[in-house]
DNA sequence: GAGATTTGACCACG
DNA sequence: CGTGGTCAAATCTC
C-alpha cells in the first residue's frame, strides 16, 4: 500500500501550480480588499462583502481542488473571521502535510473495501489510522458565553457528527470526545473531530478537526437534523455537566476564526455575518438566531488554518499539530 | 425499529 | 508500559 508514493505525474503538478499561483492571487486580492477599517459599515459595505465572499469562494476552490488532489500542504491562509465580539477566542492551526508530503496516491479510494468482514475490521482500522495522520487537521477553540452562545467557527457543523468515543486525557479535567462523520460508512467520509472542554477555561472547548469532509455536504445537511455533537454529547448524558453545556447546545453558532496572517500578517479582516445567500443545496437555511453556521465559514473551512500558538497552550498544540 | 450515544475493551504508537 | 484513539455491544431516544 505504500508501492506508489511517487510524485505527482508532470500535469498534475503543473496542476497543482497553477491553483497555487490562482490561490495566492486570490488571496492577494482579498487582503487588499479586506481592509475593514476604511469602509463605511453600512452602505458599500454590502458590496465589499459580496467581494470577500465571492473571493472566498474562488480561494475556496482552489482549496478544494488542492485538497482534492491531495496537495494538502496549502501556505496558511489569512483571513480572520471575527464575530465580532468578546474575547478573541482563538483558532488554532492547522498543519497540512509537509509539502514533501504530497503523497502519491491522488486517490484515496483504497478505504473503500468497508468489506464488512470481520476479519477486515482491525486492519481496516490499522490501516485507517495510518491515513489519518496524514490527514489535515486543525483546532479551534470555541468559547461558550452566556450571551452570545457560542463563539467560535461552526464551519464543520453543518455536517453531522456521530460520536464514537470518550475518554479521560492523562492531565485534563475534562474527558474528550470523539466524532465522525455520519456519513463515515455510506460515503466513505473519513472527517473527524474532537471535543475537549479546556482546562482553564471551562467556557472554551477545543475542537480539532482531522481530515476533510468527502461526503457531500449538501446531502448530510439535508436531513435537517442537524445534531450538533456537543449537543448530543449534552443531551443524552447526565453526565456531570460541569456548566454551560446547554449553552453548549445552543453551540453551533459563530466562532472567531483567526487564521494567522501569511503575507504581511497585517491585514486581517474579519468578515462581517454573511447573508445566507450561498447556496450549497438548500441546506439548513437558518442562520436564524444562531446560525446554524454560515456558508462562508464552510469555504473557509477549507482553509488551512494557520496556528496561532496560544500562550495557554504552549506545550502539546505544536507537536500534536504537525503531522 | 433505526439511528445515536455510552462505555469498557482493544490496539497501536511513543 | 502508559496513553490516546477506535471499536462494538449494550442502551437509549425518537
Amino acid at each position: 500500500m505504500e508501492g506508489k508514493k511517487d510524485m505527482l505525474s508532470w500535469e498534475q503538478k503543473t496542476l497543482v501550480n497553477e491553483l497555487i499561483f490562482g490561490l495566492e492571487a486570490a488571496k492577494k486580492l482579498q487582503a487588499r480588499l479586506g481592509e475593514p477599517s476604511s469602509s463605511p459599515p453600512s452602505s458599500s459595505s454590502r458590496a465589499a462583502e459580496m467581494n470577500e465572499i465571492l473571493l472566498k469562494q474562488i480561494i475556496s476552490s482552489y482549496e478544494k481542488s488542492l485538497v482534492m488532489l491531495n496537495w494538502s500542504s496549502l501556505p496558511p491562509v489569512q483571513l480572520i473571521l471575527k464575530a465580532g465580539s468578546v474575547a478573541p477566542v482563538t483558532h488554532s492551526g492547522v498543519i497540512p502535510e509537509s509539502p514533501a508530503s504530497i503523497n502519491g496516491s491522488p486517490r484515496s479510494e483504497d478505504f473503500l473495501d468497508g468489506g464488512g468482514s470481520s476479519n477486515t475490521h482491525r486492519q481496516e482500522h490499522v490501516f485507517n489510522s495510518k491515513k489519518r495522520k496524514m490527514l489535515p487537521k486543525w483546532t479551534e477553540k470555541v468559547r461558550i458565553s452566556p450571551e452570545r452562545g457560542l463563539e467560535g467557527s461552526q464551519q464543520d457543523d453543518v455536517y453531522s457528527w456521530r460520536k464514537y468515543g470518550q475518554k479521560d486525557i492523562l492531565g485534563a479535567k475534562f474527558p474528550r470526545s470523539y466524532y465522525r462523520c455520519t456519513h463515515r460508512s455510506t460515503q466513505n467520509c473519513w472527517a473527524t473531530k474532537q471535543v475537549q472542554r479546556s482546562d482553564n477555561d471551562p467556557t472554551v472547548f477545543e475542537v480539532t478537526y482531522r481530515g476533510t469532509h468527502t461526503c457531500s455536504r449538501a446531502t448530510a445537511a439535508a436531513p435537517p437534523p442537524p445534531a450538533s455533537p456537543e449537543k448530543q454529547d449534552t443531551r443524552t448524558k447526565p453526565q456531570i455537566a460541569q456548566t454551560p453545556n446547554e449553552l453548549l447546545e445552543s453551540l453551533k453558532t459563530s466562532l472567531t476564526v483567526r487564521t494567522e496572517g501569511l503575507d504581511d500578517g497585517e491585514d486581517v479582516f474579519s468578515f462581517p455575518n454573511t447573508p445566507p445567500f450561498y447556496d450549497y443545496g438548500n441546506t439548513n437555511d437558518y442562520f436564524g438566531g444562531l446560525m446554524e453556521s454560515s456558508p462562508i465559514f464552510d469555504v473557509v473551512d477549507w482553509f488551512n488554518p494557520t496556528v496561532e500558538i496560544n500562550p495557554e497552550f504552549p506545550t502539546f498544540l505544536p507537536d500534536s499539530i504537525y503531522y
